[in-house]
RNA sequence: UGAGCCAUGGUGUAAUGGUAACACUGCAGAUUUUGGUUCUGUCAUUUUGGGUUCGAGUCCCGAUGGCUCAACCA
């Protein structure tokens, strides 16, 4: 029988499959865990980074391990120290610290002896042939490669070339190294795979030292088994990449680290290749990486997203083989989840409607007390101000409201959140015949509680007295595409073609005063409507709130039948 | 079409030869000064054909379908 453990919610769980690797191998072993993630610093994390960081550092932490955080810094022409800073700080934010802060580059030195070594074992060799020659000579997935004319050249010739290759006397795409194994190999990773290259370009830590690269399949598991990494967990993409790994390591008879491959996380709406996000940021489709409609951690954090809800939903997305796309509800959900008990509840109205109670007096303020949130009682209470002239939501007078529309209509009465029932006896029109205001009378016994003769109604809306209110800018996101995979691109269009024209509305909207100045990722319910996060383009006075996920809506499923 | 990986409700994940379950979504209802939350109920699942077995989602064989691999990217 499987055993049974506690996740983070506390709740029992079967183990997944890389928890039982682990603990069958803690079973035959002495019980040591580690394990790392190992970014390229060329771009910002994702969700999908997410999905992995949770699963290394949650592993380790759960299994007494430790992991690493090591940069595959292999390819100098695409990394940079801007990005290895963002991971660092996404990570954090997570909240995972990592064991020990490495390099690949650190690696270099080493790596370098141990390709000698091959050498030396007539395992590998330098390569004259041209980019293409070489490409054209590999073969296909059906026919077999063929062999280099400078496959069998002498050990001495071979470590010559190679410290000459070291010292600069080639340039880039001369010469490469590699490793000497099966040109007909049913794999195609297999054939003479590549060790090193030629790049004579600055590297963002080790300068000028070097000019020639390792290159991923040889400097990855030589790194893990530095770093002793006995569970090197990846996706599944990589599988193939598993028996050259093996190959390595044991050729070179050094610390037996293993792989371990899962499927990738994929969301609906979403695309994830760091091509195409990159794309989004380069035709300025969205406004950078950290744009609150990017699937990037930066972005989500921008947006509201707490990293509790992102742990949560590495969770319940769970990990096996199988490809998968999640429902972008599960992520929304665990957002919810989350935000709705630790945000504090405020009162905005996003789309005004004026309402005048008539029978109010002019001039006069009254404060009522409203609750923080409702979840949590060490939230407490706040004033909010009541006048005359209040903004109510469009959305909550309708002048022909269908059945089950329990908000205001002409003669309806509701309840104003936390203050009195008020009655619509009027609603003014322009020329149009919009309608522009309402006038209302209110129930002077009814304040904040019931009302005097014990009558109920069904409506209760939100407000803001007008005189009191500020004006903010809040930004309404919704998916960024419009198809639920664009990934699967029709024949003779690119993803683009399904971008959501509506992805981001931008309007102003009324917030009760206490949410004036607010610091930038304060996190809000606004009742009624969503949760929201103080963005930092918030200038004093002028306060900028994203929409992090709107609140579940019954009522306009309802009206949408 | 060579090699490898994978196949369970709409979406994910579990069931480790013995009653196919959990979450999200959907739907219905109760509670509610948020049409929120909470609570209750409910629809819906083993790709296919053989075989082994008292018994198969699980093991074996064959189909079918999906994904990955032919960068001097990772």
């Amino acid at each position: 029988m499987a055993t049974i453990i506690d996740d983070t919610a506390g709740k029992e769980r079967q183990l997944n499959f890389l928890e039982e690797i682990i603990e069958n191998h803690i079973a035959e072993t002495d019980g040591r865990i580690q394990t790392r993630f190992p970014p390229e610093p060329n771009g910002y994390l994702h969700i999908g980074h997410a999905k992995s960081i949770c699963l290394n550092f949650g592993l380790a932490e759960k299994y007494n391990g430790k992991c690493n955080l090591r940069f595959d810094d292999t390819n100098p022409v695409k990394e940079d120290v801007e990005y290895v800073d963002s991971i660092k700080e996404d990570i954090k934010w997570l909240g995972f610290q990592w064991a020990g802060e490495h390099y690949a580059s650190d690696y270099f030195e080493q790596l370098y002896l141990w390709a000698v070594e091959l050498i030396k074992k007539g395992l590998a060799y330098v390569d004259d042939q041209s980019q293409e020659e070489i490409r054209l000579s590999r073969g296909t997935v059906t026919e077999p490669g063929r062999e280099s004319p400078w496959r069998n050249r002498s050990v001495e010739e071979n470590l010559d070339l190679f410290e000459r290759m070291r010292k600069g006397e080639f340039a880039d795409g001369e010469k490469v190294l590699r490793a000497k194994i099966d040109m007909a190999h049913p794999n195609m990773l297999l054939r003479d795979p590549i060790m090193y290259r030629i790049i004579h370009s600055e590297h963002h830590r080790t300068g000028d030292k070097w000019c020639i690269y390792p290159m991923y399949d040889y400097a990855h598991g030589q790194s893990d088994s530095i770093e002793k990494i006995t569970h090197s967990i990846c996706t599944l993409e990589f599988d193939v990449h598993r028996t050259l790994y093996d190959w390595f390591i044991e050729q070179l008879g050094i610390f037996p680290s293993h792989q371990y491959e899962f499927a990738r996380l994929n969301l609906t709406y979403t695309v994830m290749s760091k091509r195409r996000l990159l794309q989004l940021v380069e035709n300025k489709i969205v406004r950078g990486w950290d744009d609150p409609r990017m699937p990037t951690i930066s972005a989500l954090r921008r947006k509201g997203y707490t990293p509790a809800s992102i742990r949560a939903f590495a969770d319940r997305v769970g990990v096996a083989k199988r490809d998968n796309v999640i429902d972008l509800s599960l992520l929304e959900f665990c957002v919810r989840e989350d935000l709705n008990k630790i945000a504090e509840r405020r009162m905005a109205v996003l789309d005004p409607l004026k309402v005048t109670i008539t029978n109010y007096p002019e001039g006069k303020t009254e404060m009522f007390t409203a609750v923080n949130n409702p979840e949590d009682e060490s939230a407490g209470t706040r004033q909010i101000p009541f006048s005359r002239e209040i903004y109510i939501e469009r959305s909550d007078f309708m002048e022909n409201p269908p059945k089950k529309y329990y908000r205001l209509s002409p003669g309806s009465e509701v309840r104003l959140r936390y203050s009195y029932l008020i009655k619509c006896e009027e609603a003014i029109k322009d020329e149009q015949g919009n309608v522009i205001e309402l006038k209302c009378t209110y129930d002077p016994q009814s304040g904040g509680g019931s009302s005097s003769d014990g009558r109920r109604v069904k409506g209760v809306i939100h407000w803001v007295s007008a005189p009191h209110a500020q004006k903010a800018e809040v930004r309404l996101y919704s998916n960024l595409f419009a198809k639920e995979n664009p990934n699967d691109v029709e024949e003779g269009k690119t993803f683009l073609d399904y971008l959501n024209p509506d992805s981001m509305k931008i309007i102003e909207g009324f917030i009760e005063p206490s949410l004036q100045d607010v610091a930038p990722g304060s996190k809000f319910q606004f009742e009624r409507t969503g949760y929201f996060c103080a963005d930092p383009d918030s200038t004093p006075g002028h306060m900028v709130f994203n929409r992090t996920v709107s609140l579940k809506d019954t009522w306009a499923k309802i009206a949408d039948k």
